[in-house]
DNA sequence: GCAATATCGTGAAATTTGTAACGATTATGC
DNA sequence: GCATAATCGTTACAAATTTCACGATATTGC
């Protein structure tokens, strides 16, 4: 299979996510168009994504929104469950154990950490939410997928090194840091900050 | 002046946040090379990006810390402050409304709204929550610069067709729909569950 | 003061990403 | 059944982005 670029995954799970909330609407087929006209792609730039993973589409039908949807997610995602680890239970490690898209779809959040013992032994939306001590041996029992960082930032390193020590090859930084790992894992970042400063200046231009 | 890439804008957008970082630890200057270092950007790009803004390094010393900072902030971020408008105080809007960044910097968050009245009315982290039916009037008033989703899904298309109404020009939405706006209006969309999904595929290719 | 060296700034080459054009294919209407 | 129209998949082209290579320049050490 060719590489398939990041910037195409990102396309593509926006596309998936469109054709969940098609499904939901009832709908049965959609053009290239019409997924453009959603989602603000280009219909060129949706029929080049989708020919990287076979021939999916009818013409002068277009494609069966279900098919596609399964055809798009087994090449992407693997796996049917794609287990999260959480670090962080404060406003932000919360908003994300509340957050409506998980649980029900792909993503489930395994465990949730906290230093502070009065955040850590609840649940919060069904996910236990351990003290930070018994971080490094659940994880490695756990086999998570992706490890999210969402706790201070003089924190964060620290929580980085733990995830992967743990072996973990995938990290979300909440945190306004550029954290020191090795270079087989991946680390994306979310800097709150940067976002909205990056819209700014992006309208602005 | 050039036309400078949303890309460029990332990129110094998150040097100036290691300058600043770096401005607390006491130092003086640094090169391409030791942001790159820390960044994870390569010393070219971060030369390449400077050099839209002018000539402010010194060969065989590399850039004083607060200069370059200056520059930066000067061109990119022309206002001092930025006024930003929240929509939802429910987990994910406390989160924002809480998160350590905003305030002491260049953000800052002028109103919030939400539709529930037991969250409106309160004082968060010094912003107070005003019911959502005042949000046109009020933010009609305040000239913001950017408008924030973090409501429920159902909502946001509504709260966008409001900040639309408002006339501001860049929108930071959260939750996971493709909204529609007019095409003068700039959108920057984080959702989470595409970002996991993002994050967990790009580690494993 | 001069050679050696680190670092900047930048034009050119290479790579990646996006766009346009168009033949191939399938449904529709007559 | 055949012309028409809509849409896919793909090849060739264009634009944007990144990398490379190297001249220019400022400091250091002798």
């Amino acid at each position: 299979m060719k590489n398939i670029s990041s910037k195409t995954i990102s396309r593509v799970l926006l596309c998936v996510r469109t054709l969940e909330s098609l499904m939901r609407e009832g709908k049965i087929t959609i053009s290239s168009g019409g997924l453009a006209r959603i989602t603000g792609l280009t219909d060129v730039q949706i029929r080049k994504d989708i020919s990287n993973f076979g021939k999916v589409g009818i013409p002068r039908v277009g494609y069966n929104i279900r098919d596609l949807k399964t055809v798009l997610e087994e090449f992407i995602l693997r796996k049917n469950v794609i287990r999260v680890i959480l670090f962080g239970a404060g406003n932000l490690g919360k908003a994300i154990l509340k957050y409506a898209g998980f649980g029900k779809q792909k993503l489930k959040i395994v465990a949730a950490f906290d230093r502070d013992k009065k955040k850590s032994e609840k649940v919060i939306n069904g996910v236990k939410v351990y003290p930070f001590e018994k971080a490094l041996f659940l994880i490695k029992k756990s086999t998570a997928d992706i490890g999210v960082i969402a706790v201070p930032q003089e924190a964060s390193q620290e929580v980085a090194d733990l995830i992967v020590a743990a072996g973990i090859k995938s990290i979300v930084n909440f945190a306004p840091v550029s954290l020191k790992v090795p270079k087989e894992v991946h680390v994306r970042n979310i800097d709150l900050t940067i976002e909205f400063l990056s819209a700014y200046c992006d309208a602005s231009v």
